[in-house]
DNA sequence: GAATTTGAACTGACTGGTCAGTGCAAAAAC
DNA sequence: GTTTTTGCACTGACCAGTCAGTTCAAATTC
């Protein structure tokens, strides 16, 4: 038998090396996109044979797609993680799309590539891992979505929001802002950026003094 | 005389086939991503020979530079025109904001192609055309910028906003909002969504009752 | 105003290079 | 002794960019 469920993690020998292959892709495939990626390059970055690849992984795309389920994956338990900690801790729903916010910034200040591979991807249509993208994706907004929710019905929220959107945009808000900060302002610390997005979330902006 | 330069427009021959070929591209790109949308079919989805597009753009990256150019120029001037107009007419700068939130949703109606390409590009290294990017990037960004600046210095909005953070962070939310409104719940008018960014820009979704 | 010339715009077959994926024998790891 | 990895040569499709030749509308000549 391989051996192969294992719950988490998996310490096979496989596994290292298709650990090497996920970081050295996710690098070159957001500096480069995907199609200007060669596989050659990929298994060079991860000291890996150009066989090896194709022994642990059934084509450049299959690579691609589990890369994608694999990223998500972290996100998508990330959030859920800060969601359900800020419940446990008593906080209301504010709090919990706070901790979101600072749990999602965590994630692209770990995994800036994947985010940006990610972002480059998301609206894309007509290519083959489309699916596996809307599968992931919806698994990641839904945790947003659902804290809206519960808000909503705790009438911590005001009733008129719409879910879908406002979730889509504070998503948003939270990629663009992290994505730009890694790429124009690495300097800044956390804390900083995470202090300016909580500020705008409780619209501490504009009036509403 | 070839009655080259007319200032604005150019209805020369060449200039409406540029024209068409941006159009093929802006969507094949879209789609497909840069290095796996190919020259033939540009030129054949454009209506036109291959060698035309050789006639007209020095090389593949050439042709995508420009596009990128041309289609920041549109968003740029709508944002600022937004922006002006508010001004002419009294508007604070929370108005401004709006205004401009919803020239971004009528440009990203109008041009969700060029949209979805260019969010795919922004924060990818490495490539030909980051330096155009980040020049096109920048003049964009500025104008929102410009309007928090102004109102700060108003006193319309707290002194204690980052500005670029804050301008990134409302240019996601309309963008992700919008690519999200257009790939997966197109029935939506842009006045709804419109509506919906409006009450998170002012914060009235939590707290601030 | 018909015949001729000009040149910008366009065409599409062709070339040289690149790259995903294969095959396999031998080595290494376990 | 089985699984995994290596190294490397090979194939066949695909594709950016080229170039000799064609088209045609406007300008020029007679």
């Amino acid at each position: 038998m391989e051996s192969s469920s294992a719950a988490s993690g998996g310490s096979t020998r496989r596994e290292a090396t298709r650990q090497k292959l996920y970081e050295a892709a996710v690098t070159l495939i957001a500096e480069q996109g995907f199609s200007a990626t060669t596989v050659d390059e990929i298994a060079e970055r991860a000291g890996v044979a150009k066989g090896t690849v194709y022994y642990n992984f059934a084509s450049k795309s299959v690579l691609f797609e589990e890369l994608l389920r694999h990223g998500v994956g972290l996100l998508t338990a990330s959030l859920r993680e800060a969601a359900e900690r800020t419940e446990r801790e008593g906080g209301g729903k504010v709090d919990a799309l706070d901790a979101m916010i600072r749990a999602g910034l965590v994630f692209i200040d770990r995994y800036p590539a994947f985010t940006q591979l990610y972002v480059a991807e998301l609206w894309r249509t007509n290519r083959t891992w489309q699916s596996t993208l809307m599968v992931v994706r919806q698994q990641a907004v839904a945790v947003v979505e659902d804290v809206l929710r519960d808000g909503v019905a705790a009438g911590e929220f005001s009733e008129e929001i719409d879910i879908s959107l406002t979730a889509s945009a504070l998503v948003g808000m939270v990629l663009v802002a992290a994505l730009d900060w890694k790429s124009f302002q690495a300097e800044r610390s956390l804390d900083d950026v995470h202090a300016a997005l909580s500020r705008l979330l409780q619209g501490r902006v504009s009036g509403c003094r």
